[in-house]
DNA sequence: TTGTATGCGTTATCAC
DNA sequence: GTGATAACGCATACAA
């Protein structure tokens, strides 16, 4: 392996000017910084990551923290954070939290021993507070949240805009003539489904629409549960429901068909997060998209400003996307 | 931060012996180590890995290069190889090549610079040779490949059986009665779909079964082209297919039933990868599984056991699964 | 603009 | 079984 010595000692010049041309210190004429670099190309020099981590006391590296890396939606946001943070020379360290505190410390643990510049996070469910964050992070790498996130934590914040994606989603339903939306909201330990939730509200209100507790389902976000909350839906005269997952929507419409009700015709239905699914199936279904890949490079940018001193970023909003498909398209019937 | 020589003074010892005892050496007394263990414990030391990097000149961390992370296969296998190499101490950097071999080169040479202790990699579907990775990678790390390896390249190999799954899948359509059974093929330009053809054919055969080039089709894998293929394997008289991917399953079964033909009583299908949308679809699809996590796992594990000395790991195979569901199951009515 | 000197934290080699 | 010492490759404070 060629280090900056061999380069210095073919040049006749020092290690020190060698380390100065190559990390672009203003300190070095042209003349020499241009040989050296010629040099680096000529011998195939590649830096040494460790001893300059080693020095700096830091690596070029950030770690993203996921529950589970083989979900679509982290598996995306990974995408994207890595696409912007390896324009920046920065490689990204991936840890899985499995959905466990514990976990979740080990990773901080880890690393913090490998003296990261960054993490990104999107914490575990079971988290109530991100105090076990605070203890286990190496204090000087910055701290960005995407997704699930503490807003007692400090440090940029990246969230979609669940408020305003569940009000375009409810008031798709409306504008299509749909008159009595039920609603999947999800358990609201979580902040996103809280938002939903009142997303869905807001727009039943603005639109002229009472909001019935009756029809409001509040439970896991899975197909099963989808399921049993569409019979109840149907059983109390909804004809749509806006789901807050993708899942459960899924399970709504194997409720529909069981009761021989015709979608869109006669019943519609809206998801959210636009999983692969959602646009294979037959009918597809409509859903409230979020934009992990672009959630994972704002939250590679805000790591990147964060290291400029001074600067603050605070919470950065991912707008989503309503997909209309064929659960919720009935406007071509012209019933509206 | 504490460093091995805070606990060496602390214990009035020195830094060798602190990092022998924290290291397992055998050369050092119980009781010294469990001095040193408590104490590190009681300071909160943690390994700088930087610094340990420099001095042995590898990292305790491994490299996964996949084309892209936000695919459901290769983010899973990324999963299963985090979770066995996180049980060893080794940390992962991954790597997308973007399906472009300028930037698995790139990756490569991230790697090198940060002399990871192994390589784990998928390759750049425009690939034909291995050359670019024995020229770009670290020649000390442990080169591990898998589901698209080059055969001429050292080092353990970890694939799926595809012979044996298609051979299966294929022998599970006639066992339902389905007398004409076309293919898709997908191009075979790589060895996996060779594979998958070969053992399709072989089915035939051995079940006593013809041959039939008319209704073998090489294409992508795409639904578009398997709407295409469909189309034509209906004309030519099929009343099943066994398909090398899921998405060309997909459009099978969209050409399927434009020809309103049922599935199953009419047409059977099996794809190919068992992505996460066959079993979500109605009606769903049967499909021969890959085991992407499982195929990582046993990735880590080569690497682990490659680093042995004396160890050698050449071809590891993953079994494949057939997933029966709706698209195939006329069992029950009895035509066989 | 360049050179000199030093140290980052760890581990390996040698001596005792 | 333990200690002393050196070195890994780089980056920086200081001197020139």
């Amino acid at each position: 392996m060629v280090t900056i010595s061999d380069i210095a000692k073919k040049l006749g010049i020092t290690p020190s000017t060698v380390s100065r041309a190559l990390s672009g210190s203003p300190r070095v004429k042209n003349s020499t910084r241009e040989a050296v670099e010629r040099m680096a190309e000529q011998l195939g020099y590649e830096r040494n990551e460790a001893a300059s981590s080693l020095r700096r006391g830091k690596i070029n590296a950030v770690g993203i923290v996921v529950p589970r890396i083989n979900r679509a939606f982290f598996s995306n946001v990974i995408g994207g954070a890595e696409s912007v943070l390896d324009e920046h020379g920065y490689s990204v360290i991936i840890c899985q939290s499995h959905e466990k505190i514990e976990d979740e410390v080990k990773a901080l643990k880890m690393l913090r021993s490998n003296r990261v510049a960054g993490v990104l996070i999107s914490h575990a469910i079971p988290s109530e507070n991100g105090n076990h964050i605070l203890e286990n992070i190496d204090p000087n790498a910055v701290l960005v949240q995407f997704d699930r996130v503490f807003s007692d934590l400090p440090g940029p914040r990246i969230v979609s805009e669940n408020y305003k994606g569940a009000y375009e989603g409810t008031r798709h339903l409306i504008e299509n003539g749909y008159r009595r939306i039920g609603n999947i909201a999800g358990y609201l330990s979580s902040e996103a489904y809280v938002q939903r939730l009142q997303g869905y509200k807001q727009a039943l209100l603005d639109m002229g629409m009472e909001v019935d507790e009756e029809i409001i389902f509040y439970d896991s976000i899975v197909r099963e549960t989808g399921y049993q909350a569409g019979k109840l839906a149907i059983e109390r005269g909804c004809d749509a429901v806006y789901s807050a997952g993708d899942y459960s929507a899924l399970g709504v419409i194997d409720a529909v068909r069981e009761a021989g009700l015709r979608i869109p015709d006669e019943f519609g239905i809206v998801g959210t997060a636009n999983e692969q699914f959602t646009g294979l199936m037959t009918p597809s279904l409509s859903s409230m998209a979020q934009h992990p890949y672009e959630m994972g490079r704002r939250a590679a940018q805000a790591f990147l400003t964060s290291l400029k001193p001074g600067a603050h970023v605070g919470e950065v909003s991912v707008p989503m996307e309503l997909i209309i498909r064929e659960s919720s398209s009935r406007n071509h019937i012209g019933i509206l």
